[in-house]
DNA sequence: GGGCTCCATCGGGGATCGCGATAGCGTGGG
DNA sequence: CCCACGCTATCGCGATCCCCGATGGAGCCC
């Protein structure tokens, strides 16, 4: 069924004659004719009569006629969406979905501001935003359940992802204001002595701090792991111990004076990674989006 | 756009691979790869990622398939109310709209078992039926208000219409049981004394009528018109006077003992004439109207 | 690395599409 | 009465499109 032919169809039914419509059509009327007489013969039915005054529809093409505009409008909303998808290049915004994995750290600390700014240069784009480790973003990826994900990790290597390092974060060692390391500087030794409480195995950072931390000889540190950052840095605030952490998640509680920073043993800064399918198509919304999160992490934080 | 590919797109979303697709469409895996191309360029996005592991739907892909789907719903709706209008060649029903048009009378008396029956036969076939006098059919047909119109005329005499005489009523003069002339014989001068309640000019019977009596010299006949035939039916059932009606519509009065025959002058049958437009197109819908009613009307009174 | 499966591309034969020209038909005016 | 006009149907033609089979390249498994 060629939809030309249900857009001759109406534009006769509206024009009530072969000519009239052929010229609404910029067509031949011997085409517009050729037409409706295939599609009569598809339908199985009269659609016109062509009577000396005028065509109009039959009974049949009468009723038809509402089934064949429900057809054109099915298809204009198919356009439409696929358009909206593709991206209006007036206005320069694109809309569409966009699923996107984030580590759980910079969901809650970074990612807000990001996406408030592609609410604003693209409404039409809906973003879907998971917090997942970096196991669950391969597989995301992997599965197409994800189009695009953040993961701390300084190396991807999967072979059908494709991983571009958009940022290197600080870490900071923290602890609560009324700690006795709050403020101080400790080196390895001191730390090792503590309870510390970080992310579960498979966080890059938190996995290498752990080993230097075992790697102190004559000591027993006190290892927590959390899922949740939340739960880890609520331990800490409460006084139970310290966490290595990327500074920008905690920016806002060491102005607060509800965390302190602890100056320890360098750590090496963790690179954000945007990592995405290789053979994939982007989107124009992830296409945004990715450019959207290089900007915001680069003019802060590389 | 041409529904061919849509469905091509929703089979290859299901079956996950070009070749599994041209199998289920009985396409050649490169005819498919094309049309889905050509989809694609004409929507202005990819819809499928084609990876090594099999061909899934991108996220453009995903939201459009479900839009694709609604268009093919549409087209197949408009593929089924079309078939059920032509009919249904299996089972020999038909289905549709078909407007008809009545003398008052019959629509009264003979049409209600006649559309009886065509529900009993044609169960999707939807009839419509209105009472008009003969101007107001001629009328409809012109118009397409009516598919078929039956009138009580000796001639129609329209060029673009044609009609098509499928019965004769036999008139018969009536009057209250306990009217003077119930159940007798009279004669143009006797009827010429009494009232009359007939239809409205342009009833040729009631014409006829109205001019035999006024011929009657000597006499003033009293005349009175109706437009509805049971407003005069109960004017005569009131011992108001006398009406010439086709038998059948007043069978059951006579038999429930609430008119009374006159044996007036004869009176030539009526003819019934079943009228449709010379130029348009009968649906099959109209043509088993058609012959149901000459059916009807063949074995009782012709 | 060889065989296998899958998709993209290419060339060709056939069908289709849209066009202009033309014929048939009905109408209205001179 | 005849002719001119407007409308639709038909025809022939050039261009295009469609679908096919064959072929090539890429990835995967053994």
């Amino acid at each position: 069924m060629e939809t030309r032919l249900l857009e001759s169809f109406v534009a006769l039914a509206r024009a009530g004659s072969f000519t009239a419509a052929a010229r609404a059509l910029h067509l031949a009327q011997s085409t517009v004719t050729v037409q409706i007489r295939t599609l009569e013969k598809e339908l199985g039915t009269p659609l016109f009569d062509r009577l000396p005054s005028g065509t109009v529809p039959t009974a049949a093409g009468l009723r038809l006629l509402e089934e064949a505009e429900a057809v054109l409008d099915a298809v204009a909303r198919l356009r439409a969406t696929a358009s909206s998808w593709h991206g209006d290049t007036a206005s320069g915004t694109v809309a569409g979905q966009v699923t996107i994995g984030a580590a759980d750290s910079l969901c809650a600390s970074r990612l807000p501001s990001v996406i408030a700014a592609l609410r604003r240069a693209h409404p039409g784009l809906e973003v879907h935003l998971n917090a997942v480790g970096t196991a669950a973003a391969v597989d995301g990826l992997r599965g197409g359940r994800l189009d695009l994900a953040l993961v701390l990790e300084p190396e991807v290597v999967e072979s059908d992802l494709l991983a571009h390092r958009i940022a290197e974060l600080p870490l900071t060692y923290v602890a609560a204001p009324d700690h006795p390391l709050a403020g101080r500087t400790a080196d390895w030794e001191e730390l090792a002595r503590e309870s510390f409480f970080v992310h579960e195995e498979g966080c890059s950072y938190s996995d290498r701090l752990v080993r230097a931390l075992r790697g102190v000889p004559g000591t027993r540190p006190g290892i927590t792991r959390f899922g949740s950052i939340d739960a880890a840095r609520s331990c800490v605030a409460a006084g139970l111990g310290l966490t290595l952490l990327p500074q920008v998640t905690v920016e806002g509680q060491l102005a607060g004076g509800r965390l302190a920073v602890v100056h320890g043993p360098e750590a090496p800064p963790v690179p954000v990674q945007l990592v995405r399918h290789r053979r994939r198509w982007v989107s124009p919304g992830a296409r945004a989006v990715t450019e959207e999160l290089t900007a915001a992490f680069a003019d802060t934080s590389l």
